[in-house]
DNA sequence: CTGTTAGCGCTTTCAT
DNA sequence: ATGAAAGCGCTAACAG
C-alpha cells in the first residue's frame, strides 16, 4: 500500500547525517549544530516523516496516550466531560482512549488493565463503580497515573476531582421548602453510586432542617434514565397523597417526570413542582423550563485533565479539587 | 511503581521454555505441545502477565486499535453511533481512540495523520468535511482503513454507510403537506454537509411535486444547536406571513424552535406544526413529544463497525449501505 | 556537537 | 515441536 515507509534512517541517510541526530531534532535536543538540524528539519517536511510512536514508545515505555473510562458515552453528561478533557488535553497531543463501562464493575477492571498493556500515561475514571481503594492498589502495580473524575474519594490518597453534591441538594430542597412544599418527593440514581447518595442525603439534611419528616412511599430509587424517571413518577403519583414537588437525581428523569405529568394533564409548575440536576443542553428548552442543580460540567472535565498534567509531569498526586454546584431556577417550580 | 516487570522472558524462563514458545501459545499457534502450552498459561495467569502491546504493535507494524473522528462527541447523536461502534468492536479486543475535529476541515486532516503514526488499523470519519477524493489518496498513502459514516459518498470508492435523508425529507415534508400546510418552514444545517443538503432538496422535491411554490424568506441555515433552531425561529416567525409549519434539519434545532414558540405562547401543534429530524431520546418526552425523522443512529454505527471489520479482514472495500430513515409521527403536528 | 552501539518486548524466520 | 537469532523504529548511554 505504502511506496516506501520513511523511517528514521531514511531521513538520516539522505541528510548525511546518523539517526541519532535526526531522532535529537525530533526531540529539540539543543545540542545540534542549527544548520544541521535546519536541513534535517527540512527533509523532514520534504519527505513527509512521522516519527512511529508506536516503536518510539517502546523504548520509552510509555505512549503519549491517556483514557477514559466512562459509564455510558451516549450519556451527555459524561460525553461533555469527555469533551472538555479532550480539548484540555489535546495542546500536549496526547490521544485519548475512550472506553464505556455500561457500569459494570468488572468491565471496569478488565478495561483498566487492557489499556495499561497499551503504555498508556494515564487513566480518566469517569463516576467509577470500582472503589477509591483497589483503585489505588491496581494502578500502582500498572504504574499507570488515575484520575478519578465525577466521584467523591475520601480517606484515600487519590487524583480526584467531585461535586459538592450534598451541598446542592440541600440547596434544592430549600428552594421548594421556602416554596411552601412539604411533601417533596426524590428520585434517586442508582444508590451504589456515591453521587446519588449525596444527593439524597442532601435532600433528607434539608427535610429535618426544616423539620419535615421523611416519608419512605415518597422516595425512589431508579437509573438516571428518562424511562426511569417516568416509571418512578407514574409509581409516585398513583398512591393516594402525592407530592407537591418532586426532586430528581439529574435531568433525564425529570425529563421522564415532567413527559408522565403532562401525559396524565398535571400542569407544571402550578400543579406539581419538578427540579432536575446536571443543567443539560436541553433543561432550558424544555416545557416548562426546567429548573435544575447546575453541575460544573465542563469544568469537571477541564479540571480532571489540568489534575493529569500535573500528575503525569510531577510524578506527585496533585491536590484535590471539590467543585460547586449552583441552583438554577427556571418556571418548574412555583409556590404550592 | 512496578515491583518487577514480567515480560514474555520471565514467563519463558519460569516455564524452562524459550520466548518463542510462549509467543506461541499466546497467539494459539496449534504446533505446541498441549501440556506445554497448559503449563505456560497456567503461568501466565499465575503472574497475570499482560502481552505489551505497544512491542507487538512495532513488529506487526500495526496496533490492533481504530479511531472515531466525530466532530462533536457531545452531541448525543455523534456520542450514540460512537457507542454503537464501540460496543460492535469490542469483542475483537480492539481498542478505541476517540478524536473531536469541531467540524473543522484542517482539524480533521491533522487528526487523520496523527492517528496514522499510532499504526493503528482503521479509522471511522463520522460526518466528515473532508471531501471524499482526499480521503481516498490519503488513507492509500496512509495504509490505514477508511469508513465513512454519515456521510452520502458517491462516486468514489470508498467504505461506507449513510442514511437516504432525501427520501425521508421528502416523506417528512409530505406529511406536512398532506395535513394541509402550505406555508412550511425550512431548517437547514449547515449546507456544506450533504447530510443538510439532502435534506433541503428533500423538502423541495416535496414541495415542488406538490406546486407549492417554495419561498425564500421560508428557508433558513443554521448550525444544528438549540441556539440556532430558537434564532431561526425568531427570525422566521418576525416577518409577515409566518409559516404554519417547521420542518427542522434535526431535533436540537426543533427543540430550539418549540423553546421559542412556547415563550412566544404559540401553541404547538393547534397554531404551528414542528418536526425534527434524529429522534434523540429526549424527543418522545418533550411537549410535545416531537414528530421527528428518526434516524437509524445506533445501526449507523453497528454497521460502520461492521463494515471495518469486513474491510480489515477482507482487504477489500466492502459495498456501501444505505439505510433508511423513518417519520414518527407524534404530537407536534396537526391539521392548519 | 555527533556517531556508534545497545537494547525496549515481542514475533518470526531458520535451524534443529 | 522447539530454540536461537534477527530485527521492527526508535532513543539513550557512551565515546569521541
Amino acid at each position: 500500500m505504502v511506496a516506501k515507509k520513511v523511517t528514521i534512517k531514511v531521513i538520516a541517510k539522505t541528510a548525511g547525517v546518523s539517526p541519532a541526530t535526526v531522532s535529537r531534532v525530533l526531540n529539540n535536543e539543543r545540542n545540534v549544530r542549527p544548520e544541521i538540524a535546519e536541513r534535517v528539519r527540512g527533509i523532514i517536511k520534504a519527505l513527509d516523516y512521522h516519527p512511529n510512536e508506536v516503536a518510539r514508545g517502546l523504548v520509552k515505555g510509555k505512549v503519549n496516550t491517556l483514557g477514559v473510562v466512562v459509564p455510558d458515552i451516549s450519556n451527555t453528561f459524561f460525553s461533555r466531560i469527555c469533551k472538555a478533557i479532550q480539548n484540555t488535553v489535546m495542546p500536549t497531543g496526547a490521544a485519548v482512549f475512550l472506553h464505556n463501562t455500561d457500569g459494570i464493575l468488572n468491565r471496569e477492571r478488565e478495561i483498566i488493565k487492557e489499556l495499561a498493556s497499551k503504555l498508556i500515561n494515564g487513566i480518566f475514571l469517569v463516576a467509577p463503580r470500582v472503589p477509591a481503594t483497589e483503585i489505588r492498589t491496581l494502578f500502582e502495580e500498572l504504574g499507570v497515573y488515575p484520575v478519578v473524575v465525577d466521584a467523591r474519594v475520601e480517606n484515600c490518597r487519590l487524583a480526584a476531582v467531585w461535586v459538592d453534591n450534598v451541598t446542592a441538594f440541600i440547596e434544592a430542597a430549600e428552594h421548594l421548602i421556602a416554596k411552601g412544599h412539604k411533601r417533596i418527593g426524590f428520585i434517586a440514581g442508582p444508590l451504589a453510586v456515591a453521587n446519588s447518595k449525596d444527593r439524597l442525603d442532601g435532600y433528607r439534611i434539608a427535610l429535618r432542617n426544616h423539620g419535615i419528616k421523611e416519608n419512605a412511599s415518597l422516595n425512589y430509587e431508579s437509573d438516571f434514565t428518562i424511562e426511569g424517571g417516568y416509571e418512578a413518577a407514574k409509581n409516585m403519583f398513583r398512591k393516594a397523597n402525592p407530592p407537591t414537588a418532586v426532586l430528581c437525581s439529574n435531568d433525564l428523569m425529570a425529563i421522564g417526570v415532567l413527559s408522565y405529568l403532562n401525559k396524565q394533564g398535571v400542569e407544571v409548575p402550578s400543579e406539581v413542582s419538578v427540579v432536575g440536576c446536571d443543567d443539560i443542553d436541553v433543561a432550558s428548552s424544555l416545557y416548562p423550563p426546567l429548573t435544575t442543580v447546575s453541575q460544573p460540567i465542563y469544568e469537571l472535565g477541564v479540571t480532571a485533565a489540568q489534575l493529569m498534567l500535573q500528575y503525569t509531569s510531577t510524578k506527585e498526586v496533585p491536590p484535590n479539587s471539590i467543585l460547586h454546584a449552583k441552583l438554577i431556577v427556571r418556571n418548574s417550580t412555583s409556590n404550592v
